[in-house]
DNA sequence: CACCCCCGGTTTTTT
DNA sequence: ACCGGGGGTG
C-alpha cells in the first residue's frame, strides 16, 4: 500500500490498526483520506475479509464516494464491505431480524410528515386538542425522549409521577402502538428498534459483533445517544473502533447529538490512541485565522490548532449590505467579477446560509439574471405533495397495514370517498382489528356504504391488490407506470389544465426518473429498497458534480462540503446567532461552531455579510450585525466601506490572534503546549464550584433570582432553575451570579 | 355527503 | 408552498 501522498500523522492515523482510535480531524485536514486509506490498508495489508469491515458515514453520498475511492484502490472485492449511515445500516439489520421484536421485513419509513399524520389519529382517538397543544410540541416531545433512549414504559418510569406528563404518556404509548400496528418506524425508531433487537436477542448482537472486526465512524461529533449505543453494542468483542470528528464543527446538538461522545471517548474506551489532524489543506491561511478567531470565543473546547503551509490568500470580503436584495444583489456582482478576472465557473460558489428562507432573494435575484443555480434542501422536491402521495402509494402496495399512507391516498385523486364513508371504514377496521385497507376488502359489510362509494373503495382495493402480487415479479419502472395509470393520478391533473397541475405531471415524470436510476443501480432492485432509500436521502444525496450553477444551501447542509468561493450571508443578530440560543449558552456555542463550519468550506476566498434591514415574516425590520462578526479578526477583512464599523461598537474588546500567531510551526508548537494546561485545569473553576451546591438560591444579573439544580464541573456548567425564566445552564465560572443567603 | 374556493398562518438547523 | 377551517354549491 502507497502511502506516501500522506502525512506523518495521517500514516501514523492509518497504519495503527487494533484497538480503539479517536483521529481529532480539524476542517479540511484529510480526514476522509485517512478513513479509506485506513480501510484499504486493512484489506491489502492485513488481509482482513472486507465483510468484516463496516464504515459509517454521515450522508449517503459520502458512502457512495468512499465506496468508489476504496474500490479503486482494493478492487471489488470492497462490495463486500457495510457501507452506510447509521439509519440506512439500521435498516439492513432490522429487515433481516426485525421479525424477532415484531416487525417483518416489510415495515415501512415514517417522515416528518407521516408522523404527524399517525400523531393527528392518536389526537384524534385520545381525544387531545390540537389548540391546547399543537402537534409539534409533542412531535418534538416524543424526539426528544428517543433521543434519551426512553420507550414510553421508560418515560412513564421516570415522569408518571408528574401530572402535567399525563397526557403526553398516554399519547407517546398510543403512537408507538400505532406505529407498531402499521408495520411502521420513525427516524429515531430505526436506531431504537435496531437497539433493542440487540438487546432482546443476544444471539443476533453476537453474529454482529462477530462479523464486523472493525468498525468505523465518520462525524463522530455528531453521534446522539442511541448512536453510541449502537457502536458501543457493535464493538463490544473486537474493540476495533476508528472514530473521526472535530468537536468544533458539532452542529446538531439540537436532534440530540451529544458532543462529549467525542469529548470523552478515552474515557469510554480504555486505551484508545488519539491522534491530531491539524494541518488544513483546504483553505488560505486568512479564512483559517478567521475561522480560528471566532472558534477561540468557544471556553469548552479541545485543544486544537489548525495550521496550513498555503499563502496567506485574499483577505476576506466584507460587505455591510442595505437590505437582503442589496446583499443578493452584491453577491451576484461579486459572482461576475470573480468569474471575469479569476477564471472561476458557476460551480465554484456557494452561498451558505442559517435558514432555509434566506434563500429566496438569491433565487429571485439569479432568475432576474438568468444565473444558473441549484437549491440544495428547503422545498425539496420529495416534498411536494404528488410525490408524497406516490410514496404513500407505493408503502401502501408494499406494506398493506400502512394506514397512514391509506388515509393519505383513499381519495387522491378525488374518488368522492369523503370523511364520513372514511370514518366509517375506520369504525369497521378497529371492531374487526383489522387495517383500513383491509377492512376495504369488506366493504359490502361496511353499514352506510353503498352504490358509487362501494363501487369505488371496490376498485381501490383490487388496484392496490393487484400491484401488491405484481410485486416480486415485476420491473418497479412497471409497476410505477401502472401505478400512475391505474390510480388515475395524472388523468386528474390532465383534467384540471392549470399551470400548475401541468408542474405536478412534469414532477411524476420526473421521480419516474428516480425509480429508474434505482433500477440500474441496484443489484437486485425492488419497491421496498426504492422506499427506504428514498425516505432516508439527505440534501447532499441530490448533489451532482456535473451540473455548472452556483449552489445555495444552509450551513448545516454544507457539512464536509468545500467550494473555491464562499458567501457566508446575514450574519445578523437574531438570524445568526439564531433568536433561539439567545438564553442559552451551550446552544450559542452550537451556534458558534456552525459559524467556523461555514467558514471553514471555503478554499480560496471568503465573503461574509450582513443587512442593515431584512423582511421577516413580510415585516420590515432593521437588523443589528452578528455577535460573530464583531468576533472576526478585522485585520483580515477589507469591504467597500472600508473596515466593519461594528468592530468599534463592540462592547469588550476581544482579544484577536493576528495570523502571525499561527503561521509559523515554532509558534504553533507554543500554542499547543500551553493550552492543555488551561483545558487540564479545572481547579481554576473549583472555586466557583466550591461555592454552589444543589439547592443554593442564587441571582443572576438578568434572569433575577432562583436556585441551582446541578452542577458539571468538567464542563464548567451550572443549571439553575429561575423563578421568572425557567431552566439556563449557563458558565458556573462566566455568568454573573451571586449566593443569596 | 362530497367538493370547491378563499383566507390565514406558517419557517432554525434534518436523518 | 401547503394545510386547515369556514362557508357555499350540487
Amino acid at each position: 500500500m502507497d502511502l506516501n501522498g500522506l502525512n506523518t500523522v495521517q500514516k501514523e492515523a492509518v497504519c495503527a490498526v487494533d484497538g480503539p482510535i479517536l483521529v481529532v480531524a480539524g476542517a479540511g485536514s484529510g480526514k476522509t483520506r485517512v478513513l479509506t486509506y485506513r480501510i484499504a490498508n486493512l484489506i491489502e495489508t492485513h488481509d482482513i475479509f472486507p465483510s468484516n469491515i463496516l464504515a459509517i458515514t454521515f450522508t449517503n453520498k459520502a458512502a457512495s464516494e468512499m465506496k468508489s475511492r476504496i474500490e479503486s484502490l482494493v478492487g471489488p472485492v470492497s462490495n463486500q464491505m457495510w457501507i452506510g449511515t447509521f439509519h440506512s445500516i439500521c435498516v439492513r439489520i432490522l429487515r433481516r431480524d426485525g421479525e424477532k421484536i415484531g416487525y417483518g421485513s416489510d415495515f415501512v419509513i415514517y417522515d416528518t410528515t407521516d408522523q404527524k399524520s399517525a400523531l393527528k389519529s392518536c389526537y384524534k382517538e385520545l381525544n387531545i386538542d390540537e389548540k391546547m397543544t399543537p402537534l409539534k410540541t409533542y412531535q418534538f416531545k416524543i424526539s426528544g425522549a428517543k433521543n434519551d433512549m426512553l420507550t414510553p414504559e421508560a418515560y412513564e418510569g421516570l415522569y408518571g409521577g408528574d401530572f402535567r406528563e399525563r397526557e403526553f404518556i398516554k399519547l407517546y404509548k398510543r403512537y408507538q402502538a400505532k406505529l407498531k400496528q402499521n408495520q411502521a418506524m420513525d427516524f429515531d425508531d430505526l436506531l431504537l428498534k435496531t437497539l433493542e433487537l440487540f438487546q432482546k436477542h443476544p444471539d443476533v448482537l453476537q453474529m454482529y459483533q462477530n462479523k464486523f472486526k472493525f468498525i468505523h465512524v465518520d462525524e463522530y461529533q455528531d453521534t446522539n445517544r442511541a448512536q453510541y449505543e449502537l457502536v458501543k453494542y457493535l464493538s463490544g468483542r473486537y474493540h476495533n473502533l476508528f472514530v473521526v470528528g472535530d468537536g468544533d464543527q458539532s452542529i446538531y446538538r439540537w436532534r440530540g447529538a451529544d458532543i462529549r461522545n467525542i469529548q470523552e471517548f478515552e474515557k469510554d474506551y480504555v486505551g484508545a490512541k488519539v491522534y491530531k489532524l491539524e494541518q488544513n489543506y483546504r483553505s488560505s491561511q486568512n479564512i483559517l485565522s478567521l475561522a480560528n478567531s471566532v472558534i477561540k470565543n468557544n471556553p469548552n473546547r479541545r485543544d486544537k490548532m489548525l495550521w496550513t503551509d498555503a499563502a496567506e490568500g485574499d483577505k476576506i470580503q466584507y460587505y455591510k449590505a442595505y437590505d437582503e436584495k442589496d446583499e443578493a444583489r452584491n453577491v451576484i456582482e461579486q459572482i461576475k467579477k470573480q468569474i471575469r478576472d479569476s477564471g472561476y465557473s458557476l460551480s465554484d460558489f456557494a452561498i451558505l446560509y442559517r435558514t432555509n428562507a434566506q434563500s429566496r432573494a438569491f433565487e429571485d435575484m439569479f432568475m432576474l439574471e438568468g444565473i444558473q443555480y441549484k437549491v440544495l434542501g428547503g422545498a425539496k422536491f420529495y416534498d411536494r405533495k404528488e410525490i408524497k402521495d406516490l410514496m404513500a402509494y407505493l408503502k401502501l402496495i408494499v406494506n398493506h397495514q400502512d394506514d397512514v399512507s391509506f388515509l393519505r391516498v383513499i381519495n387522491e385523486p378525488k374518488r368522492s370517498l369523503g370523511d364520513r364513508t372514511i370514518e366509517k371504514i375506520q369504525i369497521y377496521a378497529s371492531a374487526n382489528q383489522m387495517s383500513l385497507f383491509d377492512a376495504c376488502g369488506h366493504a359490502v359489510e361496511i353499514e352506510g356504504i353503498s352504490g358509487k362509494a362501494l363501487q369505488n373503495i371496490q376498485a381501490f382495493y383490487k388496484m392496490i391488490s393487484g400491484l401488491r402480487m405484481r410485486l416480486e415479479s415485476e420491473f418497479v419502472t412497471t409497476l410505477y407506470d401502472d401505478l400512475i395509470e391505474q390510480s388515475g393520478i395524472v388523468r386528474a391533473y390532465e383534467l384540471e389544465k392549470t399551470i400548475e397541475a401541468d408542474g405536478r405531471i412534469d414532477n411524476i415524470y420526473e421521480f419516474r426518473v428516480v425509480v429508474e436510476e434505482f433500477e440500474k443501480r441496484s443489484e437486485n432492485p425492488n419497491l421496498r429498497d426504492f422506499l427506504a432509500e428514498t425516505s432516508l436521502v439527505s440534501d447532499q444525496d441530490s448533489l451532482n458534480d456535473s451540473d455548472d450553477a452556483v449552489l445555495l444551501m444552509t450551513i448545516h447542509a454544507s457539512k464536509g462540503l468545500e467550494f473555491p468561493v464562499v458567501f457566508l450571508v446575514g450574519l445578523e443578530d437574531q438570524l445568526f446567532p439564531s433568536f433561539r440560543s439567545m438564553d442559552d449558552e451551550e446552544a450559542l456555542e452550537e451556534e458558534r461552531r456552525l459559524c467556523y463550519v461555514g467558514i471553514t468550506r471555503a478554499e480560496k476566498c471568503l465573503h461574509v455579510s450582513h443587512a442593515k434591514n431584512r423582511n421577516h415574516f413580510g415585516r420590515y425590520e432593521a437588523r443589528i450585525p452578528s455577535v460573530f462578526l464583531k468576533e472576526m479578526d478585522a485585520q483580515l477583512m477589507e469591504g467597500k466601506d472600508g473596515m466593519p464599523e461594528i468592530k468599534t461598537y463592540g462592547d469588550k474588546k476581544t482579544k484577536t490572534i493576528s495570523f502571525f500567531d499561527i503561521q509559523t510551526p515554532k509558534k504553533k508548537s507554543n500554542l499547543r503546549s500551553a493550552a492543555p494546561q488551561r483545558v487540564k485545569a479545572p481547579e481554576n473553576t473549583a472555586e466557583h464550584f466550591s461555592g454552589y451546591k444543589a439547592g443554593d438560591k442564587v441571582t443572576h444579573k438578568t434572569f433575577g433570582s432562583g436556585m441551582v439544580v446541578s452542577m458539571d464541573q468538567a464542563k464548567d456548567m451550572i443549571t439553575i432553575v429561575f423563578d421568572a425564566h425557567g431552566i439556563k445552564k449557563l458558565s458556573a465560572s462566566m455568568a454573573p451570579l451571586k449566593t443569596v443567603d
